[in-house]
RNA sequence: GCCUCGGUGGUGUAGCCUGGGAACACGUCGGCCUGUGGAGCCGAAGACCCCGGGUUCAAAUCCCGGCCGAGGCCCCA
């Protein structure tokens, strides 16, 4: 063994230990229940996938933190940076699946990223995507299954923000900003929130518009009103669907969401609606969850036009958003009952096995103490454990054909026949 | 790509500014106590103070370079 291998796990990934990975089944279990309770079905595909397939409708700047490498044959190959496309392929090359078709996925994804917090170079993401439905109502249920899986986790306080990237195109070119630099005006209205108006209309100005159009553009992005005017077909009709949305969430399924101009979202694939979803008291960690309406991304992976909207859970930033809320109160017990022979005799051990497997048939947690140390040791270290109760066993029950069942809760022993054994320590684990 | 901070026993840290004995907590192991004192007390093991160079009589400490990590900007889950 080498003295110089790093034991730190390499930049922008993490071990999960034991309780760790407990809180974050829980939470994948909480979220799977509910997609499933939507119908959708789980899909698992491959870490890797053909690289041009990654690159496809990836933006320039997604592409570069794209984990890529060449396997032994040559082949150009990439980790998925987010699931979205490898279903994209699923959907393009099985024409036989009947639509519309509900999918969903609870799975890790790489990103060559700056890690930060709440950002790492593989996480998980657990999401779903919807093929097949360009009604509004697909989105409206899309963002209802995202609202009922966050609640369901028990998130406090978060804010779903919609938007559909037409309106704000329209209204950003109706302003006067010509389109080739429509990308670089939507980032500087990103900003709105963090940097203020004043910070906004100086950058505007930059980009060649004037004060008093930056002006009564911001005044409309602002209201987050559904009732203004838009000057292009692919404006009104964006407006049109966006409207839609809110009202079918609100009328509904009786969540209400906040229409935010601003919220444009990285990706490059999204073709109108879009939204994502902040927690209160979390600030920094971004968003916990987004998405939107993709309809082209089926065919530019080479299928036919199918029109789909999905979403995608960051589980660590959820995670750690619960966490920062003190809402991922979890009874975590790695062990519930220490079996602990007195001598290793045979004939002991041999109990002592029988009587861990009995209680492990019954679904206890049973570890079956082997190591040479004193009782007492053995009794600090079950008690440390977390376990619930310790059974000794030694020669003089082996005799009497009883076990000694210690509550290490409330410091009590007895003797308890082995008939009786399960009985009794079910009823004291309820207590 | 830019910026800030950091790297000291297994883990988390103090010490660094104001250079000279490497400390504390937890953990581990043992003794008091070879079938029951989970507490407590006592003890032990465990660190070339990230690597390399420089300054100095003397470097964990000051300086330079590198490696690694955590955050911020950008962007994103």
């Amino acid at each position: 063994m080498s003295k110089n291998l790093v034991l730190q796990p390499p930049r922008g990934t993490r071990d999960w230990l034991p309780e760790e990975a407990y809180a974050k089944r829980i939470v994948s279990e909480k979220i799977r229940e509910v997609f499933e309770s939507y119908g959708y079905g789980e899909v698992i595909t491959p870490a890797f996938e053909y690289l041009d397939l990654l690159k496809a409708k990836a933006g320039e700047e997604v592409v570069e933190q794209i984990y890529a490498f060449k396997d032994k044959a040559g082949r150009e190959l990439g980790l998925r940076f987010e699931m979205t496309t490898p279903i994209a392929r699923i959907v393009a090359s099985r024409l036989d699946l009947a639509k519309p078709l509900r999918f969903y996925y609870v799975q890790p994804v790489w990103r060559y990223e700056e890690p930060q917090r709440g950002r790492w170079r593989e996480f998980w993401q657990a999401g779903i995507e919807l093929f097949g439905i360009s009604e509004p109502e697909g989105d409206a249920e899309v963002v209802a299954v995202t609202f009922d899986a966050l609640k369901a986790v028990g998130l406090k306080d978060f804010d779903i923000r919609v938007n559909d990237r037409r309106v704000v195109e329209d209204l950003v070119l109706g302003a006067g900003i010509p389109g080739d630099l429509l990308p670089s005006a939507l980032r500087v209205l990103d900003k709105m929130d963090k940097f203020g108006e004043e910070y906004v209309v100086s950058e505007l100005a930059k980009l060649g518009l004037r004060e008093d159009a930056a002006t009564s553009l911001l005044e409309k992005l602002k209201s987050g009103s559904l009732d203004i005017d838009t000057s292009t077909q692919p404006g009104r009709e964006g407006l049109r669907r966006l409207a839609l949305v809110v009202d079918t969430l609100k009328n509904c399924y009786g969540i209400n969401v906040t229409v935010d101009y601003a919220i444009v979202r990285g990706l490059g694939y999204y073709t109108g609606f879009v939204f994502e979803v902040k927690a209160g008291s979390s600030e920094g960690l971004g968003s916990i969850a987004g998405g939107g309406r993709y309809d082209d991304l089926v065919s530019v992976v080479g299928g036919p036009k199918i029109p789909a909207s999905g979403m995608a859970i960051g589980v660590e930033r959820l995670l750690e958003a619960l966490s920062m809320q003190g809402a991922l109160k979890l009874d975590y017990r790695e062990v519930d009952v220490c079996v602990i022979p007195v001598k290793k005799t045979p004939e002991i051990l041999s109990e002592a096995v029988a009587v861990a497997r009995e209680l492990r048939v019954a679904g206890m947690k049973v570890v079956l103490e082997v190591s040479e140390r004193s009782l007492s040791k053995l009794l600090e270290a079950a008690s440390k454990r977390g376990a619930r109760f310790a059974i000794i066993l030694g020669e003089r029950e082996l005799k009497e054909g009883v076990v000694t069942v210690r509550d290490l809760y409330l410091w009590k022993e007895e003797k308890v026949a082995r008939p009786h054994l399960y009985e009794y320590i079910r009823a004291g684990s309820s207590t």
